[in-house]
DNA sequence: GACGGATATATCCACTACGGATATATTGGC
DNA sequence: GCCAATATATCCGTAGTGGATATATCCGTC
């Protein structure tokens, strides 16, 4: 079972925030607020949830504690990678696609 | 309710569909496995469960029926419309900051 | 030094929506 | 005439989201 479905968004702000290299819970919690990772609003119950799922499909793995135990990393598997890899080409072409639409009153060229 | 979050790839993929007019449900479930479509697989049941879904929340009506009354038609409305358009500025943002990622081996220039 | 808010993880559970199966009727090609 | 494709409809199991709750620590500040 290698999601090749479209990713579901905390799937996608998950292994997004992870392509950055080693990160803990709570940061990826934070990145996904960003509009560069996704802009949702995850919430523990859908982190963690989404963190166990991930490492039982072998796309994330658990690295290790932080030195005063606090903080435990994750890292992409090379799986998740090519996962985030595929959605990304699904997204661009979807957006290439759709470029024309929604142009207001955008800059650009007279 | 006005679906701020970020949609499921079956909503944008009909969203996206009847953006380009007036569409009948079975031509929305084939636009949505053409890759600008979303490139993913709607049976039946998440397709009319959708547009169930989208009618309550106004985004999309009903229009009517073909002349033999095999199809029904459905349209955006405005705010379908809006909620087209932020998801789409969402994935924008997503794909324009992570341009960099997955550049494997793509064609374009040398 | 005590208090409170942010950091950080963990678990539980309700609810939604996805998606596959099933059903039915019609159209069009061979 | 037959079968596949077109076209819609409904049911239901299940996965996954997301909010609530709990716990502990760190750090700034009063």
């Amino acid at each position: 079972m290698s999601l090749e479905a479209p990713l579901t968004a905390p799937v996608f702000a998950t292994l997004l925030s992870l392509s950055q290299g080693e990160k803990h819970g709570y940061a990826i919690m934070k990145d996904a607020r960003q509009p560069e990772g996704g802009g949702i609003a995850m919430g523990p119950g859908t982190l963690y949830g989404t963190l166990n799922r991930l490492m039982e499909q072998g796309l994330v793995v658990e690295t290790g504690l932080s030195d005063d135990q606090r903080r435990r990393y994750y890292q992409l598997t090379e799986s998740g990678h090519a996962a985030l890899t595929l959605e990304l080409d699904r997204l661009r072409a979807v957006v290439r696609a759709n470029a024309h639409f929604g142009l207001a009153t955008q800059g650009g060229p007279a």
